[in-house]
DNA sequence: CATTGCAGGTGGAAT
DNA sequence: ATTCCACGTGCAATG
C-alpha cells in the first residue's frame, strides 16, 4: 500500500465527468492497483477512486489510472508532502453478525410476537416471484405472510403488496393477510400498508436478542 | 489528517457487530474525528469506519471511538509501523456532470425519441404524489407520462404506476399512457411494466449527448 | 456469469 | 428535522 499527500488536481471521466480542483488531499495506492482520493474531511467515501481490476500509469507529477471499461482517472501533482510504501499483507475480512437474516431468524424463534398461538409454515417461503420472508398460520390457522425489514419503507410494502395479491390467487392459502414487520417503519410506508391492510409490527432487535440469549441460558 | 499503518484487530458495534481479526491496516483520522480501517485490496470502502460526529479516545494501544447514537468502534493497536500527522486545508469540493438530471433534460429536448409529433407539456409535471419527470402529448394529442431512470428497476415501475393510476383520475388528462424510459432496463422491470401496459424505451446516453452537442454546434 | 436485493449504505434536496 | 431518491452506488448470494 502506497500512501501520498499531496498538492493535487483530479479528473474523473466515466459513467460521469467530476473534476477536483486543487487541494492537499491523501491518496492511497492499494496493492490490486486500486486508488483512493480522500480529503480530510467529510465521510468513508472517497472523493474520486478507481475500482480494481485497473492500471496505474505514472509520470512526472501526472498518474493516469485506467479501468476496466475505460473510465479514467487523472491526478496531476502539483506538490507531494509524504510519500510512502507498506507491505501489509492479505486481511483475513470481516466477520459480521446482525444484519436482516437474523432479524428473521429470531423472529421466526418468536412468533409469539405477533400473536398468540401462530406456528411456522416455513421461512423463504417460495413464490414465483420470489420467497416469502415468513409464511405463518395464526390461532385460526389462517394463513399469514411476513415480510421483514431492517427498515420498512414503502418499496418493502410494494413487495408484501404484490406477493400477497399472488398467494391469494392460490385457493389452498387464501385467504392470505400480510404483516410488515421492520426495526423501523417510515410513516409513509406505515400508511400505505394499512391502507391496504396489511398490518405493522415494529421489531426491537435488542429485546429480541436478549430473549434469543434468555432463552439460550435456559438450556 | 491522522495516517496510522499498524497490526491491530478491531470491533465494532452498532446496528451490527462485526470483529476484524488481527492484521496489518491503515488507519485514518480526519480533521473532524471520523475514523476508517482499510486494508490493501478490496474498494473504496473501508473494512470499519466511525462516521461524524463522533469522539476519540486514545489510550496506549487501544483506541475507542463513539459515535453520535452510541455505535462503538474499538481498535486494538499491537504493533505501529507508521503513524503521521498532516494539514490538509479545506477541500473545494467534487464538481459532477452527467446524471438522471442531464437525461430528463436531454429527453425533454428529444422527443422525437418517444414519437412522431410529440410535444412537452412540461417536466417535473406535479402531482399530489410527487412529479411526474416529463408529461407529454402524443401525436394524436393523448397524454403520457414518462418515467425516467439512469438504471430501470422494479421500483421504478411501481413509481410510475402509482402516478399514471392518480393522474387517469383527472378527467382533463385521462387516459393518460405511461413510458418507462432509463439507460438500462432489468428483465423483471420490463416484463412487470409491460404486463401493465407501460411501455419501456432504452435511452442511449451517449447518442443524447451527441445529438445535443450536433444541436449546439447549428447555432 | 448475470441478476437481485441489502447496506452500519452515504449524500443531497425538498418538504 | 424528516423523508425521498439517486449513487461512478458496492456487495454478496443465488440461479
Amino acid at each position: 500500500m502506497r500512501i501520498v499527500i499531496a498538492r493535487c488536481s483530479v479528473d474523473y471521466v466515466g459513467r460521469l465527468t467530476a473534476h477536483l480542483p486543487s487541494a492537499q488531499r491523501l491518496l492511497i495506492v492499494k496493492a490490486d492497483g486500486s486508488v483512493l482520493v480522500h480529503s480530510d474531511g467529510g465521510s468513508y467515501k472517497p472523493l474520486n477512486w478507481m475500482s480494481p481490476p485497473c492500471r496505474l500509469e505514472e509520470a512526472e507529477g501526472a498518474w493516469r489510472v485506467v479501468g476496466a471499461r475505460g473510465e479514467e482517472l487523472r491526478i496531476t501533482l502539483e506538490e507531494i508532502m509524504h510519500d510512502s510504501s507498506h507491505e501489509l499483507g492479505v486481511d483475513p475480512g470481516l466477520v459480521k453478525d446482525g444484519v436482516e437474516a437474523h432479524l428473521q431468524e429470531l423472529l421466526a424463534e418468536q412468533l409469539h410476537l405477533l400473536g398468540e398461538g401462530w406456528r411456522l409454515v416455513r421461512r423463504e417461503y417460495p413464490t414465483a416471484i420470489g420467497p416469502v420472508d415468513l409464511m405463518c398460520r395464526d390461532g385460526d390457522s389462517a394463513a399469514v405472510a411476513v415480510e421483514i425489514k431492517r427498515r420498512g419503507e414503502i418499496d418493502g410494502v410494494e413487495q408484501l403488496t404484490r406477493y400477497l395479491e399472488l398467494l391469494n390467487r392460490d385457493p389452498l392459502l387464501a385467504p392470505v393477510r400480510g404483516i410488515f414487520a421492520a426495526q423501523e417503519i417510515k410513516p409513509q410506508a406505515r400508511v400505505l400498508a394499512e391502507d391496504r391492510g396489511i398490518r405493522c409490527v415494529t421489531l426491537d432487535y435488542n429485546v429480541m436478542r436478549g430473549a434469543d440469549d434468555a432463552s439460550l441460558r435456559l438450556f
